[in-house]
DNA sequence: CGATAAATTGAAACAGCTCAACTGTAGTGG
DNA sequence: CCACTACAGTTGAGCTGTTTCAATTTATCG
């Protein structure tokens, strides 16, 4: 509702700007995954404004009513939860091709997105996806794949809260972001980290001093370069191994 | 008192008797909420069989790959995942009126499902309830915050994984507990606990031996009562004020 | 350039785990 | 019905991985 809104009247200007899921290099990932170019076009008719966010600008917050989907197009987000002591668990990282908001289509929004860094996503009001779902059948039965994979993700995060030690949780992170970054034809063994270490940390169910820690201690064990935020996976076969558990688990010391 | 039998003296007893969603003490929780009676017939022709599972069965396993949805008719569930070393995480607890199987929608199973007790399912042939979904839109939206909602139910998990201590995440299990045998219209401060010590340990990301000196604890502190499976909610509101974490977390002592 | 925030590193504390012994409970067969 | 076994749960003692607290160092930004 108090959302500001000076900035967003303007059209995008620069080579991000696309009109169509189409043209969107992320259409292979995203919404109009296998979908027909006519069906396409009527998925891009529906599709409303393209959002600019950012850097720590949020997209929507706890207790606001549903309205639209979000699928990322450039840039990154975290989303959080928030409990009655305001401490906050963040719950996952967003980056292009995702999408964001499926968590409150039960009604409102139970968690807070926002901004990594400066970022644009495509707002796809729901009410009007619906009326497209019956009649494009592919968009639905895909539309249910997602949401069915959001749930798997979900579970695997609760599998590395649950039972994981601290250096297994981080390698489970990098090698994640790794696959996610090669996925999308990026580098999958130099990325630079998004968020920050407290994030990080957060994410991970671990302090800020841990996550820190654990980087210094993969980077002299050589399994990782790290300069600020750029990280280089030097031994993803290693790390691999840490994040499957089939490598056991050294002392933090 | 032999645990069977008080199992049996819950529902009611002609519950296995049913044949249709209409006659289900469940519909108002379950897949058929909100539908016209029209509706639920068609919903109901559908329906596959009902299943029955004894203590210890599997509904379905990893890799199996997806055809039908389950709704808990009466008894309860465990679901877990497990990772590539052998260790499982308990992801979730189901009871009547609750919906298995929403992970594997994306095309093979991603979890384990056990009967935790003699229980019965509904199956529903999910291609089939697609069909319906384009006949009836309600049921397609009530689907989707099903769906929604369990990420929201696994959202709060991670939460509870993520920065919750011993202390609080048990108080939140007994409180999330006791909410749903409520709704159900059972006794809210009173319930048998259908898993094991060692499902609770997991599924909270603690040790049985936690679990069981927490159990004692509490009753120490005179919060709750315990008889082997049976707990009785002394001061349910200072569990919640636990589960909230408005009130202070004692250490484990 | 200085101020402020983010990240690193060390030392000490502690929550929950591991290991181990024990108790109760349920199930089985004589 | 009891003896025996197996398994679930409890309790204690010591250990340890991670946190907490504190002090620096390094980046970021006006």
């Amino acid at each position: 509702m108090s959302q500001p809104l000076s900035r967003q009247a303007e059209p995008p200007l620069n080579i991000h700007a696309l009109k169509s899921c189409a043209q969107c290099s992320m259409h292979q990932l995203c919404l109009p995954m296998g979908l027909e170019d006519a069906e396409i076009d009527r998925l891009d008719k529906i599709i409303g404004r393209r959002r600019r966010l950012e850097r720590d600008e949020r997209l929507y917050s706890v207790g606001e009513s549903f309205r639209n989907l979000y699928a990322v197009r450039f840039g990154h987000f975290k989303t959080y939860q928030v409990n009655a002591a305001g401490e906050a668990q963040i719950t996952g990282f967003q980056m292009a091709g995702e999408l964001l908001g499926m968590d409150a289509i039960s009604g409102t929004h139970h968690c807070d997105a926002v901004a990594l860094e400066d970022s644009e996503v495509c707002e796809i009001p729901f009410a009007r996806l619906e009326d497209l779902f019956g009649e494009v059948p592919t968009l639905l039965r895909h539309f249910h794949r997602i949401m069915s994979q959001e749930i798997t993700r979900e579970q695997n995060v609760m599998l590395l809260l649950g039972n994981m030690r601290a250096e297994q949780r981080f390698a489970v992170f990098l090698v994640n972001l790794s696959a996610r970054y090669a996925t999308r034809g990026y580098a999958a063994n130099r990325f630079q980290l998004r968020m920050s270490r407290e994030d990080i940390g957060n994410y991970l169910g671990l302090t800020i001093e841990s996550i820190s820690r654990l980087l210094s201690r993969f980077k002299k064990q050589g399994w990782l370069e790290v300069d600020k935020r750029e990280v280089t996976l030097l031994d993803p076969v290693k790390l691999k191994a840490l994040a499957a558990g089939t490598d056991v688990c050294s002392p933090m010391a």
